[in-house]
DNA sequence: AAAGTATCGTTTCAAACGAAACGACTGTCA
DNA sequence: TGACAGTCGTTTCGTTTGAAACGATACTTT
């Protein structure tokens, strides 16, 4: 692959690739390409596999990703409070509400109080959910498989390293 | 890093790691951790990669990601359509529409008739426009190093070559 | 114990989103 | 030519989003 640029079919452009203003004559500035931006390139490819994911969730399970998440850390650590279920789905707490919320409405998941401090819920599933979420793991395992079906064990390992090493960035950046 | 999963400090959690409808004599089907999970793990340090980079795009050009998109595939292709910027930026038409009619009223883009085509619109930047592009995509360079640079550059492009086998995979599975 | 501060989870609010409807225009086919 | 189908960009509609306000509970300080 050369360039990552798509020849696109149907334009018009018969501009030069260097726009109006620059000086042909000299390029110590190279040309910036969308394209090949990684910013641009991780979100491209996150939303798509989100939404490829979404669409599964939803068609076999009824189910939204953020539902997805909180059922998947319920069903690894209940009980939990909602607090507990931010940090490890990380989404913010209205999000979770929400989620909690349709879920406890069709009875995937029970609320009760805790019991030494009244400002906590314990959250766990419910039977009924256990059972979703038992048909939902192996499935995910699978989506999650032929996502990386093109890629080798050591390139898997490398993605999980370099994912790491991102994040570990990006937290500083945030601050 | 041995495991990913965070020790969550401030948590009443007492209950065992399996969970009670889950035989602890058989593990045959091992526990799923979200954390470990890499469409989760994809998408959380994108977004806060992305939230980082919205974050000082705002801050410091007043712009939003959606805008710095358009600004960015015209700078590097104008006149370009609504449509080929939407090819070229991944986004649907209405958010570029959206974003173009924020741009325009802020004179940093034109838009003209397409003289073969009354349909289309032919996008430029304005002087003004490319000034601000010019400003940004130093900036932009910058912010990408600054998240990059607990990377080798074989890394990189290793983590290119992954995006991109990703990206080809994920288009399979959204048909 | 009373007052003040902090935390938990829900709700409100405005902004952003994608899907679909839409008007305007072009190309095709009779 | 006139109908019909397709494309382009905008707008509308209902949903989802995160920030902030909120009531309720717990902790701290006096």
């Amino acid at each position: 692959m050369s360039s990552r640029r798509a020849v696109r079919t149907k334009s018009f452009v018969t501009a030069p690739a260097v726009p109006e203003g620059a000086d042909p004559g000299r390029d110590d500035e190279a040309e910036f390409h969308l394209a090949d931006f990684l910013p641009y390139r991780l979100s491209v490819t996150t939303n798509r596999v989100s939404r490829a994911f979404a669409a599964r969730y939803s068609r076999e399970f009824g189910i939204s990703i953020p539902e997805w998440r909180v059922m998947a850390v319920l069903g690894e650590m209940a009980p939990i409070s909602s607090n507990d279920v931010c940090e490890a789905t990380a989404m913010d707490k209205a999000k979770v509400s929400r989620a909690l919320a349709a879920l406890l409405h069709r009875g995937l998941v029970k609320k009760a109080p805790h019991p030494d401090d009244q400002r906590l819920l314990r959250l766990s599933l419910t039977a009924k959910g256990r059972r979703v979420y038992a048909a939902i793991v192996p499935r995910a395992r699978q989506l999650e498989a032929d996502l990386m079906a093109g890629l080798t064990d050591p390139e898997r390992r490398q993605l999980d390293r370099l994912l790491d090493k991102l994040q570990a960035r990006v937290v500083d950046l945030e601050g």
